[in-house]
DNA sequence: AATGAATGAGTATTCATTCAT
DNA sequence: GATGAATGAATACTCATTCAT
């Protein structure tokens, strides 16, 4: 065994080591909150004694900078945007809204619940979570709203808030569900289409606009 | 004086005194994030001894508690829906985030910072702010949305889905704003049309407004 | 009881209660080093809490400059020199040797045992205690020294190595009896006279240099 | 190559490796106290791993002991007096002194730092040390004593503690060395002179100089 | 009721030591 | 022998809570 195999091999082991104590942090602060939850809690959980823990990770609050670090490797924000070029809106906004939700719900929800409380509270993790995760999107989703935005016609509302609506709009769905909401717990694939629907449209039924006589088709099925 | 006197005036002093912590509390609170602020912080700015928030609040939790209470015994939500049995529903949605909006910015922002970060952590809060808080405006506004529903027509959405989203965006651009988001800092006023204007149109430009005749083609397909 | 009163009482039981952990903290520093003895072998020796102890010392090493505060206040180094304007200069190292010395071993000789092994260990206070005791010492002791150092005659010595010499071998005969030295222990009331005699005479014998045909009578009596 | 020669060679290698973790050793608690320094700070400075440090020593203490017989090794007390025995006393003194301050000096100020902190707070170290290096020295200065005490005149100090008084200079003085006196760190090269002066003539002024007949009055004022 | 000193359970972190590779 | 990851006992310090005054 070549020495690079061991280092690659060691680079491997230390790294799937980080990942099963990630696992066990998502989970342990998830279930008792940050601070309540304790080093010997999550090396329980992951199998390993306290003192391992600070092998990997510097200190109780690294564990919650390293769940953000994952975070942030894995999402690939950029592409939604670029494939959706071509797109019409509604359906790049209905195919947005799908795939952030099947993303925050796959990767876990945990992750989300954690570090939303912590970034609520600490102000260290608020700045990197805002300068990491919150800002990109919105750099990103700023440079596509030009896709949809008709430069010739008037926009009714600033696009800049409209992104932060938008943005809040999911974000507070998150919220709800976390606390305890169980009508979107039990029927949470229904809600991107249906934040989808009120994005595009606002809240007019069908047909017929509350005022208006209108013949027009917003959704013909 | 009489003991009734007595009474009632010790009534006042002990709820003067509950108000007086409960207002350090807020601050502390707001500043250090609950965990970190110490029952010693709280009594410093409330300029009395530990001991003493003891003799009105069972515990550290339970100032939480009375966060949420005055909270509680503040807020004014049937009214808003009472009102609006005349109102157009753009009206009424207009004047009802404006209201809401003034109310969380005036009653303080950092109760909800504070509220909001110990809900997403301490199981037992969250249940009584749902049940205190959340359910009654759902409840409330379920049987409002009776008022706009045209029963006659094909709601787009489902109308308790519906709810949760325009809730859900109030309070996610609220999160956004305590994230730190600046933008949102320093148009805060505005931000009650943006989203009034979102829910009741959508994303669409302002031609096909909803007082005009449309031809509107939302989307071709 | 008026508050005044109030107030000197405090301070005088938060004083007593200094002194306690102080003596308790001399005790069991001496008996195990300062960092083999823990903040709970203190409280325990103390007979308070282990949270008590913070009440009074920030710290574990305050703990220790609290030993070396109250040393510093124990000592009158000054007079000793005044009171020996008029003395002989063999008088006066008698008297001053003996008068450390039983000072020393009142004062404890432990509280010395555990200044001087921490002295060796830690920066901080090696400059505190030098400042505090080693400089002032040595300060007063060559004002004094220009009563005895005639000035028409050459010194043999530089004086202020003289000092340091003599200084170290007070000190010197101190820290071999802290390493064990049992000969020391049992003679302890001897020593100061054997130093003096040393210092006034070096090691010659009582009559005649042991090359020297001298004359001398270096001590008639 | 036959076992013998792998024997020694391993022999060989062994005591380097040795002398290398001590030296690494000495390094390191000199510069933060045997407390501070940590077996990683050892190893690194070694240019070791942890784990190895285990192959030569039982535990951390023993690297203590392990400074301790090296150094043992390198005093040759023996020799001194042996060389003496027809030195005049002054020569004698002034050349020993010289020479134990030479090795502590070059032998490093720092193992004995080391040694003497640990001795004021080790009992176990504290009597390793006192039986190889204090009594031995003792006794053999003892035994050399008769040289210099001429049998028939009565000594002016038990010789013991003279032995103790004198010991107790040179190590005071190195005492305060350590604790940082600038006097002695700049001027170290007199020392010798200065104490050698003083432990054969006391504080008297330079007339009746050891060799001078002197009708001297020690004291005249 | 108000006080604040005393309490002591609770916890992040360190580090000597072990041992599988 | 050499390595260094894993271990988990050990400990300074914090802070919610109590209670004598």
């Amino acid at each position: 065994m070549t020495r690079e195999t061991d280092d690659s091999l060691q680079a491997y082991v230390a790294s799937a080591r980080k990942s099963q104590i990630l696992d066990a942090a998502t989970k342990v602060f998830a279930e008792k909150g940050f601070h309540r939850a304790t080093i010997r809690d999550v090396a329980r959980a992951a199998g390993v004694a306290d003192g391992t823990i600070y092998n990997y990770f510097e200190s109780k609050t690294a564990l919650l900078l390293g769940l953000l670090d994952r975070l942030n490797a894995t999402e690939q924000r950029e592409v939604d945007f670029a494939q959706s070029a071509e797109m019409d809106v509604a359906d790049f906004v209905r195919m947005y809204l799908n795939q952030r939700f099947k993303e925050v719900t796959a990767t876990s929800l945990d992750v989300f619940h954690v570090l939303l409380s912590e970034v609520l509270v600490n102000q260290e993790l608020r700045e990197t979570y805002y300068r990491q995760i919150v800002a990109p999107t919105f750099a990103v989703a700023e440079q596509y709203a030009q896709h949809w935005a008709s430069p010739e016609t008037e926009q009714r509302i600033d696009p800049q808030l409209m992104l932060r609506a938008v943005a809040g709009m999911t974000l507070g769905v998150l919220v709800l569900r976390l606390m305890g909401d169980s009508l979107l717990q039990t029927r949470w694939d229904e809600v991107p289409d249906a934040l989808a629907a009120l994005i595009l449209h606002g809240i007019k039924p069908a047909e017929g606009d509350d005022h208006a006589t209108s013949s027009g088709t917003d959704q013909p099925a």
